[in-house]
DNA sequence: AGACTGACCTGAACGC
DNA sequence: TGCGTTCAGGTCAGTC
């Protein structure tokens, strides 16, 4: 499951091996995986023959590829790995993989970028750049991205407006957290381990949160995902890009994501597991009660 | 306007 | 053995 950490491994190698590379050929082999494009397939390829590969940038869990370059009005790759997405850099004489859905050749002769996705969560497009804030930083992100909110990890990230931004909602703890448009690449794993760490609930509301502990949360979220981009990147030296995260090392540091019934690494206490929102929470009931007053 | 739900998708694992 | 069910969960259109 990419969040944030994956997908900023895949970033790192993608930013070693298709930099300066200029695009000749591209396949769409199933229409789903360039839906975000709505000019439909072949424009998709069309607007990429002929160009070169500029900086390799990242926001949160999306992904994109400067065209020629970053200005404003220039186009740009851009590509989210959804729940099972990978972008694997491979020789051309290597098998296609069963679930390739986009092919980019490139001039060079080099390794083929493929876009393999089994369920098709993921896709590219090709995307205008914009401004990216109102400020005139010059810093440039696709369109389509221009509602997701700056990631922990970004040096321009705001805590204390991002705290100010959580306690005016009226919703629970994780829930924020997992909102792209309060604060960007946090998944479910990662929620729940930040929640762990802060030793705060996923119910708590949010309105009711002291600063101090919005900032904690915050702060353990940038702080897990960093740990997990330090053994994320063990692996990208050669020239096949992981990004599913199933070969990443982290899984062994998880506290309580997918361990339930397992003991509480801080406090013994059996690990639970709970429904919410159509998907599972980990979380341990002695270091992170369950608020009086629960948001549901 | 903001909060929330359901749909999208495939394959592995599981129960009977 | 095989068939049906559940689970994995990121995003966004649609609803309230």
């Amino acid at each position: 499951m990419p969040e944030l950490p994956e997908v900023e491994v895949v970033r790192r190698g993608l930013a070693d091996h298709v930099q300066g590379r200029r695009v000749v050929r591209v396949d769409v082999f199933h229409p789903r995986s360039v839906r975000r494009h709505v000019a439909g397939d072949l424009d998709f390829a069309g607007r990429l023959v002929g160009h070169t590969v500029g900086g390799v940038r990242r926001r949160g869990k999306y992904l994109w590829l400067e065209l020629d370059d970053a200005a404003p009005g220039s186009d740009a790759l851009l590509g989210h790995l959804g729940m099972s997405g990978q972008l694997l850099l491979q020789d051309e004489s290597a098998p296609d993989p069963v679930h390739l859905r986009v092919r980019v050749v490139f001039a060079d002769g080099g390794p083929e970028l493929r876009f393999v996705d089994q369920r098709t969560f993921g896709g590219l497009s090709v995307d205008e750049l914009v401004g990216a804030d109102a400020a005139d930083s010059g810093e440039t992100v696709p369109r389509a991205v221009a509602h997701i909110a700056r990631d922990p990890l970004d040096p321009a990230f705001d805590v204390e407006a991002t705290v100010s931004a959580m306690r005016r909602k009226r919703t629970g703890l994780k829930r924020a957290l997992l909102d792209q448009t309060l604060v960007s690449g946090i998944g479910n794993i990662y929620a729940d381990e930040a929640l762990w760490r802060a030793r705060l609930h996923g119910a708590r509301p949010t309105a009711g949160l002291t600063r101090a502990a919005a900032r904690r949360v915050l702060a353990a979220a940038a702080e897990v995902m960093t740990e997990a981009l330090g053994q994320g990147g063990t692996s990208f030296d050669t020239l096949y890009v992981n990004v599913n995260g199933q070969s990443g090392y982290f899984d062994r540091s998880l506290a309580v994501y997918g361990q339930a019934d397992r003991p509480c690494p801080r406090c013994g206490t059996a690990v639970l597991r709970e429904s919410f929102m159509n998907r599972s929470s980990y979380f341990c009931p002695s270091c992170q009660p369950r608020p009086r007053r629960p948001h549901p």
